[in-house]
DNA sequence: CGTTCGATTGATGTTCTTCAATATGCGTGG
DNA sequence: CCACGCATATTGAAGAACATCAATCGAACG
């Protein structure tokens, strides 16, 4: 696969925050010449460790990022999934010493852009960080949304629901459809993110598959049914604030 | 009980940001002026509506506040619990139209605070914007380790580290310390903030009052043994990025 | 004095975990 | 080219944590 320039990266970047905040041409212009270094990512390689101070913020280029939590066990809680144009580390900005991990689920690319850079713009430019900020409470929204998924919904409610969102959020940026998008992640990563195990979640995927015609082979989901998956996993998809 | 004035609470708002963001004095006398209308509360009344616009934000004067989120069926999932100089819903600055619900879990005050007046200072004052951007991060380090939990960790522990944050947080704003302090939580509020049924957080409420001399009455915690707590919890205060 | 809210306890059920084994594809080195 | 290790997926059986259902009890309150 070729991998996209960082310009176009940005662009992605760009269309991700003008879904929500009107941003003038001027700064859009100075946002896609954010400057950065372009990393090929392979599943599993670790781009921000706990509790270390960064200095850049990780631009999801090509493939699935995840934000993680790591207990004393060493269980893993993935807590949030980043696709192309997601800034999976914004936070790190204004809080350089993030409690949380983020880690690479699939082979792919990340941008990263130095913190000096965003914040002479947020200097600079204040609607860009209000952007950053909106961009902030999009982030907390879905968190909140999982986490309510953990606390109260059952497996395949969990799953129904991490679909219908990615499914959503792949068609908002114009990659694939609700009902049809790549997803490269394993089986563990889903249990990672869903508070289930490996087995469960094979299960419950299993089961899907007989109600919704749902399919998931080599990180491509398909689904046929997409109103029976919605309708298992109660889907509303307003927390997503588009 | 005396209902503080608006000043002293938005004192107590300031303190809060100035934790974590530098802020000139000119700043600090902007943000205790700041109007708002003072509410009293009762268990159970709604300050926030989920789905629907609102046009002021709500800072925590007295008692507990709870961001819920609420399931097709009924239930409901805290996901945030809200202490006194805590501004609950700073999110709705930027996005006035959350897919969260605030209410009140214990009597107490908030004070309202018009969305106008607080884009008035964000737009005049860039550091109170990055400041306020800033507390909305610490906010999404709480919900992420708060999913966390729900997801990868058992009862005991999900409860041990909750008394653990809030001793922390109580601790951080003069409230109490960390093994003494006000919650004035029920035991369903509690379970709705764990994921779990009352039935079950009070059984563990009798297990960990065996293991660490935890006394839960009247809304009064009461920690004996506050390392035996953490060690349950596996509490590391980091993420509260104090 | 009845009602409501909250806490508590027991008995039973179920979802999910744990443990274990096997299958399959893929890259890599011999 | 084949052998091997490794990652991923799949399936079965047994066990544990938590839910559900149901009942009681005390305190606060109108």
């Amino acid at each position: 696969m070729l991998t996209p320039s960082s310009k176009s990266a940005l662009e992605r970047f760009f269309r991700r925050l003008a879904l929500r905040s009107n941003l003038s041409a001027q700064e859009q212009a100075v946002l896609v010449e954010l400057p950065g270094r372009m990393i090929q990512t392979k599943r599993g390689q670790e781009l921000v460790i706990p509790g270390k101070i960064v200095n850049h913020a990780t631009l999801v280029v090509d493939g699935v990022v995840g934000r993680y939590d790591q207990m004393a066990d060493g269980q893993r809680q993935i807590t949030a999934l980043h696709i192309p144009g997601d800034m999976a580390d914004l936070h790190s900005v204004p809080m350089p010493r993030p409690a949380w991990g983020v880690e690479a689920l699939s082979t792919g690319a990340v941008l990263s852009v130095p913190h000096t850079e965003l914040r002479r713009l947020v200097d600079v430019y204040p609607a860009i960080g209000v952007a950053f900020w909106r961009d902030t409470v999009v982030d907390a929204s879905l968190l909140a949304k999982g986490a309510a998924n953990l606390g109260r919904a059952d497996a395949s409610t969990r799953l129904a629901h991490l679909l219908c969102e990615m499914g959503c959020r792949f068609e908002a940026i114009g990659l694939g459809s609700t009902s049809r998008f790549q997803l490269p992640l394993t089986q563990s990563h889903l249990a990672d993110a869903l508070g289930l195990t490996t087995v469960h979640v094979n299960r419950t995927l299993g089961l899907l598959k007989q109600r919704c015609g749902l399919m998931f082979v080599d990180g491509e989901v398909v689904i046929e049914d997409w109103e029976a998956l919605a309708a298992i996993a109660s889907f509303d998809p307003s927390y997503l604030l588009l």
